[in-house]
DNA sequence: GTTGACTCTCCCCCCGGGGGAGGGTCGATA
DNA sequence: TATCGACCCTCCCCCGGGGGGAGAGTCAAC
């Protein structure tokens, strides 16, 4: 009948600080105060609105509009009103949310898939048979450092059906400045209608490849290595030759080129 | 090359208010800051940062964890724990505003039938043709007080199915303080697995009805004008009588009883 | 040199409380 | 009746992610 604050407190699951808060912003006041203790004492009626404040914040509705319903201050009319804009506040978040969970998703793919790369041996060259894809690309002649663009422009169109890493193939096996014929784009999941971009399905292939470490203007030792393999073994080197951007300028996370990562493939005979 | 803050601002997105919060949290110092106006200045690497924070903030990372990614503490090894870390922060978050949505969707549907309850004439007397419904209840010989402790039980056990407003089904005509028959209960979507609670279907039935406003000690006069008027009218009156409680005890925001609204139904020949 | 647009620091504010310091009170037991 | 441990009080600072505004200094163009 008169229940001081740590009992009320186990009562209705509220925190001591929590009822003192809400006794200050006079949500939910003690039904008496002992002038000298400043002891707050709660009782049934203390009760029955705690029991209602924990089921509106249940429905995550803010203090302040719970006092007012509490309070009726417009006779209870508004309630319905309440009630919509609140679910309008939750489905905005919700939907936010759910959007970046799906980025979240599409990221830990990412992630996991690059680590599997490298889990199987860092600076190894390998085979890998390349299982065909569906791709959106563009194609054009220029400079290597124009692949960027390109795929900036993909990435817009086509960012919500993005499968996997960026990557260029190269449709000439020597070093070219300025007139290089490249075909920069992404994996896509599905098909979608795009303008300037080319959608396409890139065959499988067995490629010699090798994973290549720190910023694209080292990426000639990796190169070297590579293609003299190719050589020692033997192989046709065949066109166009591969690279796929496990870790580059896209992403976040790669400041400085320091931390690229990208894979050279070459299909062989 | 070297913007001061307003630009940048614009350049990012960032509200200059936000920019100098990041700075004052080392998250995105400027490239420079003038010594002596305190000027703070950006270029292009405070703009690729800048870049980065922004797409990990789309992912509601906390600035925290965006510092310690863009920094890399711990070598880059922690971002997929990181990514995923995040996926069940917000997977959590979803779920919880979900149930939040679907209570609000049920509240909100309860609202609207009261309200359209009220509109069709307040205190007036009327025929109403109530459809049979799916219904879980309790039926015991007690007082009348009892009904709330039934339909705590009902409402634990079958929360998550009850489809509309409690009510009472009563099997005697006269009033009886200490054994009246009653049954009590919810309508339900779907039948669920329960115990104590009888799950069956209420018969559809031409009812005379009528609104009570106010606390249930003065349910009386209202039962006083129906039976007059069942009378008036030469019909015959059958059992069960039945009360729908459009706002009670379970409503949080029917208060001291002064707001609560029962329908009171007489089923007629 | 003037002017208007910019920027600076500093302080307080939002929500929904949590942590802890330092000190007073309650009620059951000895 | 004294004591003791559990309880409670106020007061102040803290979290995240900034926003608002006061009052003063600066930049650049004309």
């Amino acid at each position: 009948m008169r229940w001081p604050i740590g009992y009320f407190s186990r009562l209705t699951g509220f925190s001591i600080k929590t009822l003192r808060h809400y006794d200050a912003i006079g949500l939910l006041p003690p039904a008496t105060v002992d002038s000298d203790s400043r002891y707050r004492y709660y009782d049934e009626s203390s009760l029955e609105r705690a029991r209602a404040i924990a089921a509106l914040r249940a429905l995550e509705f803010p203090l302040s509009d719970i006092g007012d319903l509490l309070d009726g201050d417009s006779g209870g009319g508004e309630l319905l009103e309440l009630l919509v804009a609140q679910h309008e506040r939750i489905s905005a978040r919700l939907a936010a949310l759910e959007i970046s969970r799906d980025r979240l998703d599409r990221a830990i793919a990412a992630e996991r898939n690059l680590r599997e790369r490298l889990a199987s041996g860092s600076d190894a060259i390998r085979f890998i048979e390349v299982p065909e894809m569906s791709v959106a690309t563009i194609r054009f002649t220029g400079r290597y450092d124009e692949v960027g663009q390109s795929l900036g422009i993909i990435g817009r169109s086509c960012g919500e059906v993005i499968a996997g890493p960026a990557f260029s193939l190269y449709y000439q096996a020597e070093y070219r400045e300025d007139d290089a014929d490249i075909e920069t784009g992404f994996p896509i999941r599905e098909s979608i209608d795009v303008s300037r971009v080319t959608l396409r399905t890139l065959p499988a292939a067995t490629v010699l490849a090798l994973v290549h470490h720190g910023p694209y203007d080292t990426l000639g030792h990796s190169y070297e290595r590579l293609l003299r393999q190719v050589e020692t073994e033997g192989l046709g080197l065949q066109l166009p030759i591969r690279e796929v951007y496990l870790k580059g300028p896209g992403s976040p996370l790669a400041r400085g080129g320091e931390r690229f990562v990208t894979e050279i493939q070459i299909p062989i005979g």
